[in-house]
DNA sequence: CGTTGTGAAGGTCTTCACAGCC
DNA sequence: GGCTGTGAAGACCTTCACAACG
């Protein structure tokens, strides 16, 4: 019967909670949702709503038990099936995020770094190789990689992502500043630096024009 | 006679139909809601709404007037402004946001690049030299830095946002995987590639599961 | 007694429907 | 006729108030 679905606000703060969680490591075996709030830059309330979504973690006059928390998130959040990522475009973007050692912590195994440079093709980035991008589709079906990270020039990022949805990538993280089609099935999401400075901006402009009547 | 408080998502937004009037070039003179839309991947009726907060500059039967509409975008996001922009941790990531050319493309100065590694210190990146961390709020003063970007590790975040605040900086923006505080006055946005990924991976989880059964 | 879990209220954002205008 | 501008409706999200419970 169906799952009703878990709200997308909520889902993006689930990250922060089991950030929160290994912060504050093992020293207490509970945790309330005012302390964890706190940590994650979230109201308390707000956090017990969003747990109430993933069942009856808590208990009363106690708190949340840490362990059962953390591996509820984890559960919750896919980190169990260790996804395959593969990285396009390594500049200097993607050179960061290859040798993120976030990756690895959450249990994604980044298996394939791609370019068409040739001053890039055939170094080592974190150990793995460059690959040209026409190797692409193939390392993509043998590896069995699941997300893919667009770190190209804006250009190039949409002949990417529909060859990366063709090889059979079902997530997709889009660092160039462009707006991607995908078909419905794939999940995209964007990381806009360029959008998060003009916001910021913004901010300081009003800030500007308020203190000057 | 106070102004209105323009919604947070709309502001969000002006970014992609600032892009989006860019990336369509000087062809026609004006553009409809719809088209500019379809561009900027948001719904018709969602532009008009946005660009309504902003005033009257549409043309019934007609469309926006691109020139019109792109020095007003430029105007509410404080683009004319040219904010001195400093960034801390110049590992790849700082690396690459230094060499950013979007940066200059709207009008921010890159003033100043700082770290504590002595191996990266006075080291030049995009014409500019690598300062210690120490110099960091001579040169904020100096060159009237309004904008901070961190990109060090987690651990150090904190702290460097705190001396960016006393230095003067009122907007941040956070590469770090961690929760930030700042007085009410500053404003603090995240770019967290980590919740990024661990969102794409709940989806691929989900979908898995549902096709699972 | 302290803390969770949750219906209800309140707020924000998006979409709809259509009046207003060139 | 075609397109903008906008009040109203609807969807989504957050906060409040308090019942439930270990």
């Amino acid at each position: 019967m169906g799952k009703r679905a878990l709200p997308a606000a909520m889902i993006a703060r689930l990250p922060l909670y089991l950030r929160s969680l290994d912060e504050l490591g093992q020293r207490n075996p509970t945790i309330s949702s005012v302390r964890l709030g706190a940590v994650a830059g979230v109201a308390a309330t707000q956090v017990r709503k969003d747990l109430s979504y993933l069942g009856s973690y808590g208990v009363r006059g106690v708190g949340y038990r840490v362990e059962e928390l953390r591996e509820r998130l984890h559960r919750e959040l896919g980190l169990t099936r260790g996804w395959g990522v593969v990285v396009v475009g390594i500049g200097n973007l993607g050179t960061a995020l290859a040798e993120y050692s976030g990756l690895r912590l959450w249990g994604f195994r980044v298996v394939g770094l791609f370019d068409v440079d040739p001053a890039r093709v055939g170094n080592k980035v974190n150990g793995l190789r460059i690959k040209h991008l026409d190797r692409m589709e193939s390392v993509v079906e043998h590896e069995q990689a699941e997300i893919g990270i667009i770190a190209t020039p804006a250009a190039a990022a949409q002949l990417v992502v529909d060859r990366l949805v063709k090889a059979g990538v079902r997530s997709i993280l889009n660092f160039a500043p462009a707006v991607l089609q995908v078909p419905r099935a794939v999940t995209l999401r964007r990381v806009d630096v360029s959008s998060e400075l003009q916001i910021l901006s913004h901010h300081l402009a009003r800030a500007a024009g308020r203190a000057a009547g």
